[in-house]
DNA sequence: ACAATTCATTTGGGTAACCAAATTTATTGT
DNA sequence: ACAATAAATTTGGTTACCCAAATGAATTGT
């Protein structure tokens, strides 16, 4: 009845592949610190273990890099992650932005079986509920080009692929409209005046300002 | 970023639960320690953490018993348990035998509306892919009464609840002759030789031995 | 009854993660 | 260049679990 392998490990390792994909920035210890809301010191060790475990390298000015051991570890971090933040929302009917806390508990259960299933049983998602892509089981991950609705050409068949703001307000405002992720679009019409955005959606017209319209990541082919 | 919340502590719960029901025994330090597979000392030191949490009584004699806290609890991971093993069976199409490991795991996801929704999902199910009984959201279960197919009454439509063996090669036989939990039949006559039985199960003729049939938990109204 | 066995308990350790505070080692603005 | 700032590191803890081995207490077979 052993819990639980390097539980914290999994959470350096993807806290991680995110900063480093993220951030512009070099990745030090106290960015990771930061990052972790865990106390220099405690990351400082672990980083160290981590080295020994071949999972980071620390570079001459400090930085902190995933090996290429490490990167292939997080991702599938991140594939379980995601695939469950799937589970979630398409299954148990979670909200988009209810999901996190619990994905990153079911993350960490440990059975490459188990997530291969779920790949199944959800029929194979490419992104999950925010819009991301999802890693194979090697790790492999489709990069999907974005950019904000505001952006996309008028009159092409568009999909809402990610939002660039997933704060309660804009969910909700996203619901009470009948937009989500997935959700087809095509823009009608930008308005000169005020550059508001005119847009079909399932034979609705729909009107979005802007500044909503900004936060819409539609494909880009 | 806190992990998990007394992890271990939930493993005991459970475990002191069912040795409180399985067993005629009374439940002391070392019959707790050879159950969770762990040294007495740990489990000493443990079991007085737990006392004084008021999730477990040490009485007079030293018998280890669940206050009706602790029975709570306890109660709680064995329903999140079952549904996690209902929930790999009917959804990922894992085996019987196969789910429990990961149910272990599963089990300690700490939250109650997931489970509650997991319920939802899998359509309440009464009992696990065992045939045990999953407890309500309050703790309360329906006690299954169950006998051996070898003891129960003739031409009366019965159903297989549960198995009193979960190897392998008697699940790889039940497999074969087209049995499982759920499973209607009928035991039609009973050979005086050898006491094997001959069984109906949709519509098609079964034989089984008197040891096959044993193993057979069956309804008991 | 009493030696043998079993159980309970104590003692002394161990590991993985965590922290605060002090210190050392850059880095940086003027 | 050099004081101020920031980052890295060290030191000395903590908690939750876990162990082996020694000791003490209770039970049991003969």
């Amino acid at each position: 009845m052993q819990h639980f392998a390097h539980h914290s490990e999994e959470n350096y390792l993807k806290t991680l592949y995110k900063l480093e994909n993220k951030q512009i920035k070099k990745v030090n210890n106290i960015a990771l610190s930061k990052a972790l809301e865990l106390n220099p010191a405690t990351v400082l060790e672990m980083v160290r273990r981590m080295n020994e475990r071949k999972l980071v390298e620390i570079l001459a000015d400090k930085t902190i890099i995933l090996t290429d051991k490490g990167k292939k570890k997080a991702l599938q971090i991140v594939r379980r992650h995601r695939l469950w933040e799937v589970f979630l929302v398409d299954k148990l009917s979670y909200k988009w932005n209810e999901v996190h806390d619990l994905a990153e508990q079911l993350e960490h259960i440990d059975s490459d079986d188990l997530v291969k299933r779920l790949e199944v049983f959800l029929g194979y998602p490419s992104v999950d509920p925010h819009g991301d892509p999802i890693p194979d089981e090697n790790g492999k991950m489709k990069k999907i080009r974005t950019q904000p609705l505001t952006e996309a050409p008028l009159k092409k068949k568009l999909t809402i692929v990610a939002l660039g703001n997933s704060s309660d307000e804009f969910l909700k405002y996203l619901d009470k409209i009948g937009l989500k992720i997935g959700a087809a679009v095509e823009i009608v019409e930008v308005e000169d005046f005020d550059k508001s955005l005119s847009i079909s959606h399932k034979k609705n017209s729909i009107i979005l300002s802007k500044e909503a319209a900004d936060h819409l990541l539609v494909n880009m082919p």
